[in-house]
DNA sequence: GTTCCGCATGAATCGATAG
DNA sequence: ACTATCGATTCATGCGGAA
């Protein structure tokens, strides 16, 4: 474990936070921030009308301390209010693009697990928005960090495993590919696309869940490098900077809430083994065997 | 097959053929309209800016001939435009919602067999939006009509299946459960998610694809019954009015350029099988196999 | 060691009730 | 009337204990 990779947990709002930091310092942001609510929680409870101009002033620091080469990842899904999807996510991204970022990509993150439910006008919703904003054209891009094995090629390899092999380790690596997955690297690779099939993590009873931990590591892996500098100015309970550290990034994490600090910290003075490097097949893709 | 079913098609601009129609007419509106594009096409090649102003005078129609109970359903994903996502969509969504559509929901399409291809700073695109549209909260929605298999009854189940009908007859019906789709009803049905998972309808060279079949036949299901009137305002080839035909919905097609409004009336002479009453797995929840 | 089974746990949403 | 709170509803996942 190399002692040199840097991950550091603060306390308070990234906006005054981040001031702290000096310009084109970070290689990428990768954060899920508070989602609007109407209910007091951190940052004061972000009413839905008032989300936008919460988060600009936020913004324009984030796109201080990001490298010109560097990306930023923003989780987010509108709620339901009134019966409609509210529209404060679109505006964001209007608003975002005055202030001089780069609408680059929007990918899904297909929530496989999502929250049950039953309503007369609507089904569940079992996806977010995972947006890519970039400063400039040239960001860095590490493609083949994140191949997934091609589907024909798995196909024909599945045929070979136990039923229980497909079925019960299936969901306990969560690749879907059964569980001998070093034998599946070195083969017949494909990209991947730009939805990401994901399921949320339950049944950690220390926090509330955020984003499953594959999420951040597949950006992660696309958009940064050995010994880049990541960020995320929502940390919640420290995910981001948690894996961070696993892959060999730096890393800063800001949160606002004590008790999520707190576990943030915690979190990254726990020891880790590395098997994320050898984790190819978390992603997508198979989803149609 | 009962003769009274009315399909209709017409040749021009829908913001014309729309109103010759009556107020409060049709039950149901889904098309994929033509996207926005710099090249030339039908309707005169709608430039990305354009798009919003070229759209609005036809939604207004729309809404006129939309029952106060009836569902506007809208296939579209935005292009890249100058390296970046074009926000034409999120500025429609906006604009709706000022000519008084209800911004309900947004569905997704999973396209599983997406386009390939290869960018240096860019995936597959896998995905397209289905925005749901409704005049006002109390529209019609039939959710049983929809069901898919629940999730662990279907894992279960696939044990019991001999590899050669996973493989084979996956590939074939591409309903994921194998061969005998019937067995599978009456059974431990869910809800769907507002996910979509359906692969796009290859090998069909005659025209350009629009969206598969599936699609239109989902929401045809999920918003009318029998004897519903469906509208499909560009409706190229005629898709929608051809699944709409086969569920026994009256419909009206309107295509602006004579080859596809020829090939659309020809589709619905064509004699047709009804096999779309049993086919409820072709959709969804079963991708983690 | 392997397989099966029970069960808690969610970035949810609606409608009813209460202030 | 308008807003805040609360209960009911629902299901994929992964853990842990049992066979």
């Amino acid at each position: 474990m190399p002692t040199e990779i840097k991950s550091e947990i603060h306390l308070g709002d990234c906006l005054e936070i981040l001031a702290t930091y000096p310009d084109n310092f970070f290689d990428l942001i990768v954060t899920s921030p508070p989602y609007a609510d109407n209910r007091a929680n951190s940052y004061g409870g972000i009413n839905p009308d008032n989300y936008v101009a919460w988060f600009l002033p936020r913004a324009q620091q984030m796109s201080r301390v990001l490298k010109s080469t560097g990306t930023f990842i923003l989780n987010i899904k509108e709620k339901v209010v009134n019966g409609e999807r509210h529209t404060y996510v679109i505006e964001l991204i209007e608003e975002l693009r005055k202030q001089g970022w780069l609408w680059t990509e929007e990918f899904l993150w297909h929530k496989k697990n999502c929250y049950p439910g039953k309503w007369p006008n609507r089904f569940r919703d079992a996806w977010e928005r995972c947006l890519q904003f970039n400063k400039t054209k040239n960001f860095n891009m590490y493609q083949e960090a994140v191949m997934v094995p091609m589907g024909d090629w798995a196909k024909t390899r599945l045929k070979n495993l136990s039923d229980t092999d497909k079925t019960r380790d299936n969901s306990k690596v969560g690749s879907g590919f059964g569980k001998n997955v070093s034998n599946w690297l070195d083969r017949k690779m494909a990209y991947p696309t730009n939805v990401l099939h994901l399921a949320t993590e339950t049944g950690n009873r220390q926090h509330s869940a955020v984003f499953p931990k594959a999420l951040p590591i597949w950006f992660i892996k696309l958009f940064t490098q050995k010994d880049d500098w990541v960020l995320d100015p929502f940390c919640g309970v420290g995910t981001t900077c948690e894996v961070a550290q696993s892959l060999y990034r730096h890393s800063v994490g800001i949160e606002i809430k004590p008790e999520y600090y707190e576990l943030s910290k915690a979190n990254l003075n726990v020891p880790v083994n590395y098997p994320l490097f050898e984790d190819h097949n978390q992603y997508g893709k198979n989803h149609t065997e």
